[in-house]
DNA sequence: CTGCAACTTTAAGTTAACTTCAAGTCAAGA
DNA sequence: TCTTGACTTGAAGTTAACTTAAAGTTGCAG
């Protein structure tokens, strides 16, 4: 039933996917993929998991983080690699996102047209300070432009 | 002829321009900006100072890394605070930065959208695999979204 | 059976932009 | 003078998304 060519080693599905090897152990670890092991331990990936390895990194691509592709994953039937019909649903609610997040720079484009003839950048009145387009503020660490979620209460 | 009212202290400083007193000892230590010292020691901050840590704070919110910035501020003669003119130059500069981040952004939609009914995401044939717009690869830590720089050879 | 590439694990390193901590000093009002 | 809040330093911690290293094991061609 499963032939063995229905099964790649981690160089093979790295390689398929354009990812470091270490890349799959990680998203491995961080429970993203799944794999099967051999009689010696070593990893297999079905085919289908390089769908959803793609996935990842389309929605990577797109600004999202790796915990919300986790979400996002971990919302279809019994986790299940996305078929055709979930990347559909998926990649509508992303193409949201990337809607909003251009709108988001567009509107700080006008406020720094607006701007460069002024130039007061005061805290209180100009309008480059009061973007809300800031990720800065959610404890340490980088701050990421794209994926920007809501603030925790 | 210098009023003490020219000079804040850090915390006057950190919050007429919104931002933790760490940070301003963290940007004058990248040598982003600087201060003189009273007769205890203390930071002193010339009002004129307040511009430069917005500027600073403006440009990051456009994306910019402080290594930019850095780079930005320092081709300013003898390293001064931005005067408008300086202002004027470099915020034509960085809204052309902003223009181009834009542009990638909606090319990525479009392939997106005309992906969304095709869901191949095959690495070869798929475009949204060859947007030239990951920001990885680039030794091992967090990725940009905006600021991405040409990569080194 | 030898040899080498590809694999295994766990731990630690990388990066940016800060923040937090520890232990101490300074400023200023009551 | 006392107290308290603001300040000083240097070192270490935080975060995401990985990579690198070290030390050992497996797969397979010759």
């Amino acid at each position: 039933m499963a032939r063995s060519s229905d099964y790649l080693t981690i160089g093979q599905a790295a390689s398929r996917c354009g990812v470091a090897t270490s890349t799959l152990r990680f998203y491995e670890q961080r429970g993203l993929i799944g794999s099967i092991r051999n009689a010696g331990n070593q990893r297999r990936y079905h085919r289908s998991m390089l769908r959803r390895i793609s996935v990842i990194r389309v929605a990577q691509g797109l600004g999202l983080t790796l915990a919300e592709i986790e979400d996002a994953l971990a919302r279809l039937p019994d986790g299940r690699t996305p078929t055709r019909r979930d990347w559909e649903r998926l990649s509508r609610l992303w193409r949201r996102r990337l809607d909003d997040r251009i709108a988001q720079l567009e509107s700080l484009r006008e406020k720094l047209a607006s701007c460069i003839g002024c130039g007061c950048l005061s805290l209180r009145s100009c309008a480059l300070y009061n973007t809300g387009d800031r990720a800065a503020g959610r404890g340490s660490g980088p701050r990421y432009l794209l994926g920007d979620s809501p603030e925790p209460e």
